[in-house]
DNA sequence: CGCGGGATTGACT
DNA sequence: GTCAATCCCGCGT
């Protein structure tokens, strides 16, 4: 997904960025994940297959988000089949200013120059920018329901891996280098 | 219905 | 790198 364009379509505008940093949650093992059915955070409140978490285990394409710290939201889209839950967590993306809808068109980006990243270096400010919020939670991305993501023109020219964030918890799940970052 | 924790953020060292 | 403010809501009772 990494330089893929994520483009929302809220109230008249568009809002259009370039995704520059993911982290994958793998599976039901994967001890970082709200999905997790092992260990002892399984059986804690939360964790595994649960009301709230319901839409990992759905199709992919699928939008899964929730509501983080009673504040902030996040924008996950699920990747695997049904029943086996995964997600991809977006955590950046270079945007550009909205776009009345009657004008857009991809290539007027171009002329456009991107805002500074403070307002989307992070998963939280990214759901505030793009006005994503848990109305969007099962959606499919599509066009139909404001939130798609384009396949990108061209790749990042380089990607690195890191820890994922915040997941000090996830015991052996924790180091995995499941965060990926586009340089350039 | 009450409790507790968090896939963050911003300020700071 | 560390720290804590923050508060909603999922979950178990």
């Amino acid at each position: 997904m990494l330089g893929c364009i994520l483009i929302r379509k809220y109230h008249g505008q568009i809002y259009a960025g370039v995704i520059t940093e993911t982290e994958a949650y793998c599976g039901p093992h994967d001890l970082a994940s709200h999905a997790c059915l092992d260990g002892p955070r399984g059986r804690r409140a939360s964790r595994g297959r649960t009301p709230r978490t319901a839409t990992m285990f759905g199709p992919p394409g699928h939008i899964y988000i929730y509501l983080i710290y009673g504040m902030y939201h996040c924008l996950n889209i699920v990747t695997e089949k049904n029943n086996y839950p995964a997600a991809v967590l977006i955590r950046a993306a270079q945007v550009w200013p909205p776009i009345a809808i009657k004008n857009f068109a991809l290539k007027k980006l171009r002329f456009l120059a991107p805002l500074p990243n403070k307002l989307t270096n992070g998963p939280g400010k990214l759901c505030n920018f793009f006005h994503i919020d848990r109305s969007l939670n099962t959606a499919a991305l599509s066009v139909k329901n404001g939130l798609w993501i384009l396949p990108r023109v061209k790749p990042p020219r380089r990607i690195t891996t890191a820890p994922r964030v915040g997941v000090d918890y996830a015991g052996k799940y924790r180091d995995k280098p499941w965060r990926y970052i586009a340089v350039g």
